[in-house]
DNA sequence: AGCACGCCGACT
DNA sequence: GTCGGCGTGCTC
């Protein structure tokens, strides 16, 4: 009797394609099995979801499986799951989500190289061909390309059908072929100690803290926690409960914003667990990621840290699941697969039934709110400030920079102490501000500021959608509104650098730092003295193991409250606070926070350090106001390279979700605040809904077909 | 996603 | 007349 196997593959399509297993294969085919599978004309790496022994459809001619690439399960039960419950929830294809799970060398499928022919490398030499057969001729002088590669290399309005006519003159072949994967040695199983070597003294208060989350990893089962508290008594208690996880020999996995938090990290463990650690992120290469990956499959590893990429980790007997700075806005960011990195990991952790911890300082309001409503919030106290902080209204017509924060500099650059700056430079946007009063139209449903959009002439609420036609007089005081470009941190190291010429003076910025040498060198240059000031963006924040500084400045943090986002007064809050934590501790130590709002509840209990006087304000606010964690926000993002189509595909969505018969409110679909992006027009869509069951009924069902490189952020 | 099929405009 | 652009639909 023939065997069938529902196959999920990584293609965006919406259901399991079915295969008839060879009865020489079905010993070792199982579910959750890679298999190698001909689909039309190519052949791909898919994943075995069910075996079936009765054939599905009569009439339907199932191709067979050509290879079980496995021996034992490639995918766990718990992962099988928790990869479709998490493609379910951010609207991808299963089976573009399980590729994500696997180091591309571990799929084999065919892939097309273009090489040169012969008559080709004649014509090069003879030079009777076009500026882009020639391009396309030298970039495969010395070796074949996938087409891919040279779409990218050449120019050319139509590249597949230059390749198509190059082929067919002669110049090039295109073959497809089969790329397998080498089999490669296993590496020996290492043994693993049985007890880590570590003295971790957590005191009674630390102790008493973790012990409900220790009786959940005790029961193997799930539960979420909140650890609230500074980063080292966090620390402290993470790593006492990994020491308990991996004495009951669990496995734990830890996640970090980004790969920059991780080396330090790395380091304390790799002191205290030796090998028995993993990391994964997108840097490695791909040798690299398969021998990381290799190492946590056959159980080598304890614990696994790492970003986004580490959520994958084939880990099995999984206790612990650790969101650390769960406040971190990186988390929510979209690169590759839109999902929202802590939604994830509670997934998995609920798939797994492990304990799911997450914690910070300063967490997402909608996080703190439902880990005190729900109970498991865990406090971990407050560290006692000695920092002395300043507040400093900022007056116009004193430059950039105060007078007094640039004598508190002046001092500390003639004591040779090194200061470090926070400004975050706005972004794209541009709004209005009075000349005379400071005001900033606000939009009168949100409560955020409007934004200026100059080529429309018009006033947009970004949340709402709704736009005003732009007034030039100011309506508290009737006089001119003038458009506020953002002046971004180089002007501000600029007036750094004329009042202190002396100084040695560095931004740091996301997009200076972008390159990760460029990165390293700021860092090591601040840490060898070589930088007496360091300004940097938001990204500077989260650059920990820096030396310590007496003196730390925030310039403006408001202007993060004029953002057109629900969420600025915890953005700005934290802002503030990240610059707290580079400080040396003891009463010299100094912040000095200049702002034009200095009675805005998020910069006052910022200076303040009081994170529970900051949720009280806000969660009134949003409560209000109507925003989550009171709501379900889905913002969807529309995009493509022709204006027509998505549009269309939009405006098919909001029809979709309108006749639904839900309970939605829809805004939209508007042109998205940066419209075109990377070539590819963008529109928006908003949908408010009260239960999330609701959003997610009329998300799935009103996306289907639209294939317009849709992304959809949920909040909360 | 690829890849085939099928339908319209401009040229060897 | 063909070639090749692009919009549509299918792949077990």
């Amino acid at each position: 009797m023939t065997l069938y196997a529902d196959v999920v593959l990584p293609l965006p399509l919406d259901r399991p394609y079915t295969y008839s297993v060879p009865p020489e294969q079905t010993h070792k085919i199982q579910v959750g099995s890679r298999v190698l599978i001909p689909l039309g004309k190519r052949w791909l790496t898919g994943f075995v979801i069910r075996l079936k022994k009765k054939r599905p459809d009569p009439k339907l001619k199932y191709k067979p499986i050509a290879e079980v690439l496995d021996d034992t399960p490639f995918f766990s039960p718990a992962i099988l799951s928790y990869t479709e419950r998490l493609s379910r929830s951010c609207f991808m294809p299963w089976g573009e989500i399980l590729q994500a799970a696997v180091p591309p060398s571990m799929l084999p499928r065919t892939r097309a190289a273009v090489s040169l022919t012969p008559g080709g490398r004649e014509a090069l030499e003879q030079g009777t061909l076009s500026t882009e057969e020639r391009q396309v001729v030298a970039l495969l002088a010395t070796r074949p390309h996938s087409p891919l590669f040279l779409q990218k290399k050449v120019q050319a309005k139509n590249f597949p059908g230059l390749l198509a006519r190059m082929q067919k003159k002669g110049l090039v072949i295109i073959e497809k072929g089969l790329k397998r994967v080498s089999r490669r040695k296993k590496g020996e199983l290492s043994t693993v100690p049985a007890q880590l070597e570590l003295d971790f003294s957590l005191d009674d208060g630390l102790r008493k803290a973790a012990g409900p989350i220790l009786e959940v990893i005790a029961k193997q089962t799930f539960s979420p926690f909140l650890l609230f508290g500074p980063a080292g008594r966090r620390e402290a208690v993470y790593f006492h409960l990994i020491r308990e996880a991996v004495a009951r020999s669990g496995r734990v996995l830890y996640l970090v914003p980004e790969i920059s938090l991780a080396p330090a990290l790395i380091d304390k463990y790799k002191r205290k667990i030796g090998d028995g650690l993993a990391i994964l992120h997108s840097r490695l290469t791909d040798r690299q990621r398969e021998l990381e990956w290799q190492k946590i499959k056959e159980g080598r590893a304890e614990v696994v840290i790492g970003p986004r990429s580490a959520l994958f980790a084939p880990l099995s007997d999984l206790r612990l699941v650790i969101v650390e700075e769960e406040q971190d806005e990186s988390y929510a960011q979209q690169e590759g697969l839109p999902f929202d990195v802590r939604k994830a990991a509670r997934i998995r952790a609920e798939e797994e039934k492990a304990a799911f911890v997450q914690g910070s300082e300063a967490p997402t309001v909608e996080s703190f709110y439902s880990a005190r409503k729900g109970r498991f919030l865990i406090d971990l106290g407050r560290e006692t400030a000695a920092a002395n902080v300043r507040l400093l209204v900022f007056r116009r017509a004193s430059g950039l920079i105060d007078p007094r924060l640039k004598r508190a500099i002046q001092d500390r650059l003639e004591k040779r102490e090194q200061v470090i700056l926070f400004y975050n430079r706005r972004g794209y946007a541009s709004y209005l501000v009075c000349a005379l009063c400071d005001h900033v139209p606000h939009c009168d449903r949100c409560d955020l500021s409007l934004s200026y959009h100059k080529k429309e002439g018009k006033l947009v609420c970004h949340a709402c959608r709704r736009a005003v036609p732009a007034v030039l007089d100011c309506p508290r005081c009737g006089g001119r509104l003038i458009v506020r470009l953002s002046a971004g941190i180089e002007a501000v190291a600029e007036e750094l650098k004329t009042a202190f010429p002396e100084g040695r003076i560095e931004v740091f910025a996301a997009d200076e730092a972008a390159r990760k040498e460029k990165k390293d060198a700021l860092l090591r240059g601040f840490e060898a003295k070589e930088i007496d000031i360091l300004i940097g963006t938001q990204s500077l924040g989260r650059q920990p193991g820096l030396s310590p500084v007496y003196l730390a400045g925030v310039l403006h943090p408001e202007m993060i409250l004029h953002l057109a986002d629900f969420r600025s007064g915890q953005k700005a809050f934290l802002l503030i606070r990240s610059a707290f934590g580079f400080l040396q501790e003891g009463e010299r130590s100094e912040v000095y926070i200049q702002t034009s709002a200095p009675d805005h509840y998020s910069i006052r209990e910022a200076a303040r350090g009081d994170y529970l006087g900051f949720f009280e304000r806000e969660i009134k606010l949003r409560r209000l106001l109507d925003y989550p964690p009171f709501c379900f926000l889905a913002q969807v993002f529309f995009s493509g390279e022709k204006a027509r189509h998505v549009a269309a595909a939009a405006r098919m969505f909001v029809s979709r979700v309108k006749s639904s018969g839900k309970n939605v409110q829809v805004f939209g679909p508007s042109v998205a605040s940066v419209a075109r992006k990377r070539g590819l027009f963008r529109v928006q869509v908003s949908l408010k809904t009260r239960r999330l069951e609701t959003l997610n009924g009329v998300l799935g069902p009103s996306l289907k077909g639209i294939r317009s490189g849709k992304s959809i952020f949920l909040f909360p």
